[in-house]
RNA sequence: GGCGGUGUAGCUCAGUCGGUUAGAGCAUGCGGCUCAUAUCCGCAGUGUCCGGGGUUCAAGUCCCUGCACCGCCA
């Protein structure tokens, strides 16, 4: 059996702060290094920053400073945000190394020698201002949609690479080994893809569009670009080409990335490999995206919780609990506070953190806080129990290399679950009462220590922190990263004598009433300050001002929605003459519903184009936390009367 | 427009190869216990399995079709 395991995130692309999708997936990737490690792999760990690209160089310019103070920066945020969610990397590689910079210009050199990589001229499409090509189809009227501006034409030379050589090959692969790409929903939409021609890659852009990048070995007019130089990152990391770190761990390279990064790693980067000469990686695993919501008992708009910090409030253990236990590896889910505190109580503080502190309680209470003997008589509910134990271990390390991680701790739960049930069954507080029946006494507890320590040893890859303080309190006190299954989850391998503490609860719950009702007065307080605000001098306008405004009233002739658009409607509406007009109200109002309404238009509002469809005005409306109600006129009036 | 996914209890979701009375957790109601963080244990429900049609002795499951939402591609 191969018992070396190594793992990467993604590496971050710099031109924002950190948020829960990095977190999530650079915590299960935490979480699968850490359950290898307690299986007793030899495991590296890969996370980084990708930092180069015209996006960092504009949101550089945006911040006021240049792109390389600009991405240490940022760089610095997530290097400092793992180590707050105890993550465990081995590595944080960033692009602007050096020694990764070589390595992408050693790869480059090398496939350009076996004339995989040709130069070739194209003619497009090109917009001055945003610095970059378009197609056809992304045009609006012909326009660039940021500039509104048509765009030139304009010739280009660029160096491309040939993948389209290996798209047979590619799709063979993947086609021989099922789990390359996982799960399977994302297989089946690479290979969708591949069903089509691959076009070959462009992966140069001239210095003088953009700087900030890999120079071509080749080439120095030009720089490499984006996943060329990113996507490298998984083998320069290890020191490729000879580095004993590449040799040791690439053979069982495993990459976690979310879905909207599945095409650049799994058709590029095969691609790509192969050309190098490099064996393809194990496996890819996708996961899905997190929802944000902020739950049904409160609509409050403005107040866009940052899932990341909840971390803190919470607990770490909690938060990564939670992403862990909600999330079906490969899907979507929701995140929302109440569902955090949810778990929170139920799980962790009501089944785990009760049973846990029940136990010590009771040993404390009737063997002076020392781990007793298994005693005697055995009865079938210990054995019972203990199969049960078993089981969950068999569970557990049957699922999580299947990425199932809800099933692997719902398996888990089932066995503490089965802890506390036990305990009703035994009723240890009564058999303290008769002298004679102390074995069976001791027996119980002991039984229910071990279930702990198990308990203790299997969470810690998930909750680290809450694994090392129950094993200092039940007196065997190991680092987490230190635990190995076959010797720490070994039935009896509690220290018979040894001294127990009971300690503070392990979760403390939260009282969900107090919060809600926090959370509301919060908001009432929030939209309170928001109105007073608005009636304050800072944004007061002159009535000269508010006369430069054609408000008319009209009524709506037509209305139909705009295909393809969840929240446009295209209007005909009367204000003294036929105006179109697309309202982003489709949400609220169904077409039939609005013919023949009073409303009042903005009519000297610049024309614009929405969806391709052209808009003269503007309709009003009022907000109401979701909802949005028309602005209307108490009778009718004529169409185009002004409203002043 | 093409391809794919999803739709199951109040909420979040399982449901294998078609096979008994459709399940779990949370929430709700009732009962029990007192070691424990007002926790735990037991019991109890509640279903148009999105709609319609078909295949079959038998359909949540397979086929066709419609609707809704989502994704990928164009």
């Amino acid at each position: 059996m191969d018992t070396r395991f190594y793992i990467t995130t993604p590496i971050y692309y710099v031109n924002a702060e950190p948020h829960i999708g990095h977190a999530y997936t650079t915590i299960v990737a935490d979480v699968m290094n850490r359950f290898h490690r307690l299986m007793g792999y030899e495991t590296y760990f890969l996370t980084g920053t990708d930092e180069h690209g015209d996006k960092i160089v504009q949101a550089a310019e945006a911040a006021g400073t240049d792109p390389q103070t600009y991405v240490d920066r940022i760089s610095r945020m997530f290097r400092h945000t793992w180590p707050k969610l105890n993550i465990s990397n081995d590595h944080f590689i960033r692009t602007t190394d050096p020694a990764h910079m070589k390595v992408v210009q050693y790869i480059l050199q090398k496939v350009y020698d076996a004339g995989d990589i040709y130069f070739d001229t194209y003619k497009g499409l090109y917009c001055i201002g945003c610095e970059r090509f378009y197609t056809e189809k992304e045009l609006v009227d012909g326009k660039c949609p940021d500039h509104d501006k048509p765009p030139v034409e304009r010739e280009e030379a660029n160096y491309f690479f040939r993948m389209s050589k290996y798209q047979d090959w590619l799709i063979e692969h993947i086609e021989k080994h099922p789990d390359f790409i996982r799960p399977e929903r994302y297989r089946n939409e690479v290979l969708a893809f591949l069903r089509e021609p691959l076009e070959d890659l462009c992966i140069s852009r001239p210095k003088e569009r953009l700087s900030w990048g890999v120079p071509l070995p080749f080439d120095d007019r030009y720089v490499t670009y984006v996943w060329f130089d990113a996507l490298i990152n998984y083998v320069s990391a290890l020191g490729y080409p000879d580095g004993e770190l590449f040799s040791t761990f690439w053979p069982v390279a495993q990459h976690v990335i979310a879905k909207d990064i599945l095409k650049p790693h799994g058709i590029y980067w095969p691609t790509m490999l192969k050309a190098a000469g490099i064996e393809p990686y194990r496996h890819l695993n996708v996961h899905g995206y997190w929802k944000i919501n902020e739950g049904k008992m409160s609509k409050s708009r403005g107040t866009v919780v940052r899932p990341l910090d909840l971390a803190p409030v919470y607990g770490v253990d909690a938060f990564r609990y939670f992403l862990m236990r909600e999330m079906v590896f490969g899907l979507d889910a929701n995140f929302s506070e109440e569902a955090l505190i949810q778990r929170l109580n139920s799980d962790l503080a009501n089944d785990l953190g009760n049973l846990f502190s029940r136990t010590l309680a009771m040993t404390a209470k009737y063997f002076q806080g020392t781990v007793p003997p298994f005693g005697n008589p055995v009865l079938p509910e210990d054995q019972a129990l203990e199969r049960q134990v078993q089981d969950a271990v068999s569970a557990y390390r049957e699922e999580i290399p299947k990425w199932a991680f809800h099933k692997a701790l719902m398996a888990v739960w089932e066995m503490i679950n089965a802890a506390n049930k036990y305990i009703d069954q035994t009723g240890p507080w009564e058999l303290a009462k008769d002298p004679d029946k102390k074995g069976r006494l001791q027996r119980v507890l002991r039984t229910l220590l071990e279930v702990n320590k198990t308990t203790a040893v299997l969470v810690a890859p998930f909750m680290p922190q809450t694994a090392e303080k129950m094993l200092e309190r039940l007196g065997v006190p190991v680092k987490a990263l230190d635990l190995r299954l076959e010797r720490d989850a070994r039935w009896g391998s509690l220290v018979e004598g040894e001294r127990v503490q009971k300690g503070a609860a392990l979760f403390p719950r939260v009282d969900i009433k107090k919060w809600q009702q926090e959370k509301n007065a919060e908001e009432r307080k929030r939209n309170v300050e928001k109105s007073d605000e608005s009636q304050k001098t800072s944004d007061l306008i002159t009535f000269q001002e508010f006369q430069r405004l054609d408000l008319r009233a009209g009524v709506v002739l037509e209305a139909e929605r705009i295909p393809k658009s969840k929240k446009l409607l295209k209007l005909k509406v009367d204000i003294g003459e036929e105006r179109q007009v697309v309202a982003g109200i489709a949400e609220h109002y169904a077409p039939e519903d609005l013919v023949g309404k009073q409303v009042v238009v903005v009519a000297n509002l610049k024309p614009a184009k929405l969806m391709g469809v052209e808009s003269q005005g503007m309709i009003l409306a009022a907000h109401d936390g979701d909802v949005l109600k028309l602005v209307t006129t108490d009778a009718p009036v004529i169409p185009g009367g002004k409203v002043s």
